[in-house]
RNA sequence: GGCCCCGUGGUGUAGCGGUCCAACACGCCGCCCUGUCAAGGCGGAGAUCGGCAGUUCGAAUCUGCUCGGGGUCGCCA
């Protein structure tokens, strides 16, 4: 019998009580006649007294401990003498009188100590990860991912959602990211590859009268990682059948309260979610995943600086491109310092630059602005009326700092977007307590693919085009939205879905537009289209990022730390050392020969 | 593939051309100590500064390459 509770358990409530505990012991405070030891397991601290005339032979074995052995202590759990108390800890009023200790395992000086604050190389964790996990903070990131995990099981099967599992081991389908493959014995030259979603196969099952199904699946993508990107991740999968779009929105929205209701109760949730079309995203915040706890919107100010007579300007927008820019409220105070920070910032977007124009805090209005209330690099090349034009369209007054970012559209977007990512978090617009869940709808079906000069499926090819949109496959694919939804929290994107293809027709056309020829359709999705050929109902669904919407729960800052066992930039576990090499013997069962890359 | 940042005892940092065979804190080891809880006191061990090459009379410090970590753009249907 190793224990009657757990550390972190004893109240005043069990004075009294003979009890034995196990732990892990976290520190030793050595004076002598007197020990305290404090014993930790996942559930908290308590302190152990080891006394020298109560208990001589445990007070003796208890000189030996050091950090991290594992022990077991039997003895009476104590109310504390006055003013011994600890209120830093739960079980601060009580501390367990020693009579016996059994040490348990010993511990090497481990790498790093159990401590929260401590701000140790990621590698070093990762090695350690064993060690790693059993900080509380650690400790407490899996409890609560276990818990929205829990949450999400417990709404999904009440409203009638069937938990299915699908194969790891599937075919590769050369599209999208690349695949993580797994040879095969029997099959000398052929490959699996690992789902980088579930996606036919949940279609399957709705051809199958499966009706409602979810999972969490395990994905893999074999692309460069981030600090929201692993190269296997969890999502949340579901499909329903019967439903229109709005069907999907209202269990998404239904799962994602009743998660943050049940792990963080109070946060604060504005329902029900809103919806904005792709295009608006765009147009407001230059990206299609914003944070919209805050304003500081975009604005495009091209037409307005065409023909400033700043060459910059006037050559951006003569090929195309787009000049846009966001308002920081307050700042025109900001140092050349500051500004240049700034401008590195959007150059590690991608921008060419960064053109700040400051309004002097001294003057009253933006029309009584003179040359002289503004600083920035194109006053001596525009006219006052075009300065007073650009605070008009960005909307900025007084004191305030304009960003001006030119380029080509998506250059631009993504710089600029990114900035008021920034700027928002430098200025703390965004309330941490406040999860603002958006749905992103009506997404373009097809985006214009460079490299392949071509059409490409913006999600993938079998969502399905509003209905009065169907004509412009013909016609105008660009301009085809889709029935496709994307739902965002505070500017991380949770995940994407879309009502399916199941006409024949338009099915034909998306291939046909997108460049598959019939013997790749065949190839990669035969047996999707042949189940359709068997009564398949309308259905939609979408997949949702398990390790995202945990991460935005725990306050974290990157998926790491709500993964007991995440991999470096590079791929690489420290711990098992993943990847590594197999014996010769494995190869040659799987018929492989390791050519040397050269590199 | 590009760009940026980082790499000094077990951990985190300081040092940024000679006074550094490297400093501080925590940890570690030993001794003392009966009310601590980041215990305390005294003493001690531990890094040739990621690696290689170069510049220099002299390199932790400057340069190049390289390896590793982190962030990001591309990439991620």
């Amino acid at each position: 019998m190793y224990r009657d509770m757990t550390c972190g358990e004893p109240r005043q409530t069990d004075a009294g009580k003979v009890v034995t505990l196990s732990g892990w012991v976290h520190r030793r405070r050595d004076h002598g006649g007197l020990t305290f030891i404090d014993l930790r397991d996942y559930s908290g601290l308590m302190q152990v007294v080891f006394n020298e005339d109560s208990a001589r032979e445990a007070h003796a074995l208890a000189g030996d401990l050091r950090s991290e052995w594992v022990v077991k202590v039997k003895g009476t759990v104590q109310e504390r003498r006055a003013g011994a108390d600890n209120p830093d800890l739960p079980t601060g009023t009580v501390e367990l009188i020693a009579s016996d200790l059994t040490i348990l395992n010993r511990s090497e000086t481990p790498p790093f100590e159990v401590e929260d604050e401590l701000n140790i190389a990621d590698e070093t964790r990762l090695r350690y990860r064993f060690v790693d996990l059993r900080r509380p903070r650690m400790y407490k990131n899996l409890k609560l991912r276990h818990d929205v995990i829990q949450a999400a099981r417990t709404y999904m099967v009440g409203e009638n959602f069937l938990e299915i599992e699908t194969p790891i081991l599937l075919k590769s389908t050369p599209e999208g990211a690349r695949d993580y493959v797994v040879p095969s014995r029997v099959h000398p030259g052929e490959f699996y590859a690992l789902p980088q979603s579930p996606q036919q196969l949940k279609q399957l099952l709705m051809v199958s009268g499966v009706d409602r199904y979810f999972q969490f699946a395990h994905c893999f993508r074999d692309e460069d990682l981030r600090a929201d990107r692993q190269p296997e991740h969890t999502q949340i999968d579901l499909e329903m059948s019967f439903v229109e779009q709005e069907d999907v929105l209202q269990i998404l929205e239904g799962l994602y309260t009743a998660m943050v209701k049940e792990v963080r109760p109070e946060l604060e949730v504005p329902t029900p979610f809103p919806r904005m079309t792709y295009a608006e995203a765009i147009e407001r915040y230059a990206t299609d995943k914003p944070d919209v706890r805050f304003g500081m919107e975009v604005c495009r100010l091209t037409d307005i600086v065409a023909q400033s007579g700043f060459g910059v300007f006037e050559g951006v927008a003569k090929s195309g491109g787009a000049i846009r820019a966001i308002v920081a409220p307050g700042c025109a105070d900001y140092t050349r310092r500051q500004t240049d920070e700034l401008i590195e910032f959007v150059k590690s977007s991608g921008a060419q630059g960064l053109i700040p124009m400051h309004i002097s805090a001294d003057v009253s209005s933006v029309d009584e602005m003179t040359l002289e209330d503004v600083r920035s690099p194109i006053r001596n090349h525009v006219s006052l009326d075009v300065l007073r034009a650009v605070a008009n369209e960005a909307g900025a007054g007084p004191g305030d700092l304009i960003l001006i970012i030119a380029g080509t559209e998506s250059v631009v977007n993504v710089a600029i977007s990114n900035l008021r990512g920034e700027m928002g978090r430098r200025l703390e617009l965004a309330d941490p307590n406040t999860f603002n869940f958006l749905f992103v709808v009506d997404f373009p079906l097809f985006e214009w693919d460079d490299d392949r000069n071509g059409w490409a499926a913006m999600h993938h090819v079998f969502s399905s085009p509003r209905p009065e949109d169907a004509d412009l496959l013909d016609s105008d694919p660009g301009a085809v939205l889709g029935q496709l939804y994307d739902l965002v929290l505070n500017g991380v994107e949770l995940g994407s879905g879309s009502i399916r293809i199941v006409d024949r027709e338009i099915q034909e056309k998306v291939f046909q537009l997108i460049g598959h020829s019939p013997e790749q359709v065949e190839e990669r999705f035969g047996q999707l289209l042949r189940a359709f050929q068997y009564g398949a109902p309308p259905h939609g669904g979408m997949g949702l990022g398990l390790d995202r919407i945990v991460m935005l729960l725990a306050g974290e800052e990157n998926i790491r730390e709500v993964i007991a066992f995440p991999k470096t930039q590079a791929a690489v576990d420290p711990l098992f050392e993943a990847p590594g090499a197999i014996t010769d013997e494995q190869l040659k069962e799987l018929s492989i020969r390791v050519v040397d890359s050269g590199g």
